[in-house]
DNA sequence: ATCGACATAATTGTCAACAATATCGTTATC
DNA sequence: GATAACGATATTGTTGACAATTATGTCGAT
């Protein structure tokens, strides 16, 4: 007679859940690049042991995120604009191949889910609100890469904006990004409405060219102050 | 007086070496995929300590060569034909950017090296020599991504072949794919001769895209048999 | 006051032992 | 003979202690 319901075990966090906190503090700028990553801060704060923690750690420095020195430990990498701007292209190329899929393959109700999804990021324009909608945006973009089965390039595109998630989640707070983005992602959904695939590809391109203009000279206000 | 010399303290591989070495089992086949990496094995064979044995593994698995299951250990891992496709088409898209840098940007003297190198592997056609056609092969290409600078680029598309580098491998060894791979060379050549940037992009697609059909048949024929 | 040598503390690297879990073979039961 | 319970073995997960290295603070000489 097992009444005793396994007595779960309480473990702490496993090393994935530990990455993934340290990731959001990256990307929140509670860690900023240059920082080192101490291992016993992050096992106090955390609740892991230092083992798991070093696993999570090695994940990702394998990730580009951190930066493993010999017997002095990891820190916060930071990305050069010349590396940044090898992500946008990378970007670029990649998601306006998925634009242009999800223009040519995508249902009905598919598009009309991403085209609701585009209007919630418009009500965040009056009321400004740029954690959601960078919340909103990253859910957009990555539906476009799912629905059409392009996991891998979904992926590959996740782990390129990590280093610079941070910088990301910045500019939402500035200028008029957001009001920005809105009409570049009106342009990409009127050519996927109309199913017309070069048409997306070409529109996914300039908007993520777009955000690489705009990030490069947010750098230049930042480090010319 | 020390003429000890520093008596080196032998210490075993660490954990990036063990971690190459277990890609290049990989990659000559010698792992195959699904087959399960026991952690014992592994240090018996690199005579490295079991710390650093799960710490390259944990690293491998980051990159996505090896699938890590809990209490269950590491195996290798399988990549699908759709997962191989979503490669392909990345490869395409990231290696063709490239290609036209390397039209537009290259000096003579760089564009004279990668001639040079094209050279030494027509010469492998006669005396057939795939394992040093496929060296050659990895240094070409990441030759056009190095010269402009193209670092970052150059590091994502050395991830993207690593599932397949044991293919890439056979694929060598049949049918006419070495003549296949050396006229589409010719081919980008002669575009990145001229300063031809959209020409030498092009040319790059259909070579990327070529490798994926030839890998296409590869595996029917293998799964058929 | 500045600099360098030295001692001390903080931090990371490594290992070996132990615990938890899964795998496989054996036996008992129907 | 098939199946389920059981036990033995193999394998992985976790912990803690200790060694090696680097950072920090102290003191004295100039």
């Amino acid at each position: 007679m097992d009444d005793i319901a396994k007595a779960l075990p309480r473990k702490g966090p496993a090393s994935p859940e530990i990455a993934d906190w340290i990731r959001d503090q990256i990307r929140t700028s509670r860690f900023v690049p240059g920082q080192r990553l101490v291992e016993v801060d992050i096992i106090r704060k955390t609740g892991g042991s230092r083992f798991k923690v070093r696993e999570a750690l090695q994940r990702l420095a394998a990730e580009g995120l951190v930066e493993i020195e010999e017997n002095r430990g990891a820190s916060v990498r930071e990305a050069s604009m010349s590396e940044i701007r090898q992500l946008y292209r990378s970007r670029a190329a990649l998601e306006s191949i998925c634009a242009g899929d999800f223009a040519r393959d995508a249902s009905p109700a598919e598009k009309a889910e991403l085209q609701a999804i585009a209007e919630k990021m418009e009500s965040c324009l009056e009321d400004g609100a740029p954690e959601r909608f960078g919340s909103l945006n990253a859910q957009w973009h990555a539906m476009i890469m799912r629905v059409t089965g392009n996991t891998v390039i979904e992926s590959i595109v996740r782990r390129l904006n990590t280093p610079v998630h941070h910088l990301l989640f910045e500019t939402f707070y500035r200028g008029n990004r957001m009001q920005d983005a809105v009409n570049d992602h009106r342009l990409i959904l009127s050519a996927i409405m109309e199913g017309d695939v070069e048409g997306a590809e070409r529109a996914m391109r300039q908007h993520v060219e777009n955000g690489l203009q705009f990030l490069a000279s947010l750098d230049k206000a930042l480090h010319r102050e």
